[in-house]
DNA sequence: CTCGCATTGTAGCCAGGGCTACATTTTGAC
DNA sequence: GTCAAAATGTAGCCCTGGCTACAATGCGAG
């Protein structure tokens, strides 16, 4: 045991975790919204909030960062939409979401445990890992 | 596409998914000290500092919060030590992230990056899905 | 056309987790 | 034994992401 890592390395490896948990909730917005806008045909704060179960001004507050980010836009009073780039971030997220979640399936784990399991570490994954986890679902199909 | 689950559900699950959150800070912290207490004997807060790369004050606020969650006790200039709990939550963690590297390298992940994607992955991994990691690599052993 | 209600937006608060700058304590060299 | 350097701790600031409470707006019923 306590095979510590380089301390450079660990410290690199702690500070990715950390930024990337602030574009994780960027990322779950942006999936919502997309998913809203596909299905409803408009994403109203009032109903991003009720889906992520947070208070309309949290939702709003996230919606002005989004915007800041350049990643969604939205008049007042007239729903939000996303921009070229958020539109790519939903996708790219969309796509890491389903193959989080089929590999945990494919693992063993039920599709209850998976679909929640993967809300959490879909954020986390790297593309290097990304691409091995699309290799063994072909290799196992 | 578009299938969303029940509102209830799906906030339920980012719910938790936000919850993680905030141990998953605790968790590293934990993991760290326990590492430190075992490999060099001590744990010292600049040395924790520095393993995570941030600054010291940083890093003793994190102490105090653990002390408060009565996971670590730290008497003034004298080092950070565990209670019952904290060793407790620090084996568990442990255990966890063995688990975590093995399936993803199984899966073809290097290890480096198998190291690196389990630091955030770890977090949000539930018992369920870790009985059916533990389960998958045992049957393919 | 007006008025009530739902929706949206704003303000202000809190805790967490980061920082720098400064104060204090310990410790080791001399 | 003193004193400087390193370690630790404190203070104060920032931003994020929650919240509640209140203000403003838009819209549909009547």
């Amino acid at each position: 045991m306590a095979k510590l890592p380089a301390e450079g390395t660990q410290a690199r490896r702690f500070g990715k975790t950390r930024s990337a948990q602030s574009t994780a909730l960027h990322e779950d917005y942006v999936e919502l919204i997309a998913d809203l806008l596909d299905g409803e045909g408009e994403a109203r704060a009032t109903d991003i909030a009720r889906r992520l179960g947070v208070s309309h001004a949290t939702a709003i507050k996230a919606i002005a960062r989004l915007k800041r980010a350049g990643l969604a836009t939205a008049r007042p009073y007239r729903g939000v939409f996303l921009t070229e780039k958020g539109r790519a971030l939903a996708e790219r997220v969309r796509l890491r979401h389903r193959l989080v979640v089929d590999v945990l399936r494919a693992l063993g784990v039920s599709s209850e445990a998976a679909e929640a399991d993967a809300e959490g570490i879909e954020h986390y994954v790297s593309e290097h890992t990304l691409k091995a986890f699309a290799h063994f679902l072909k290799s196992r199909a």
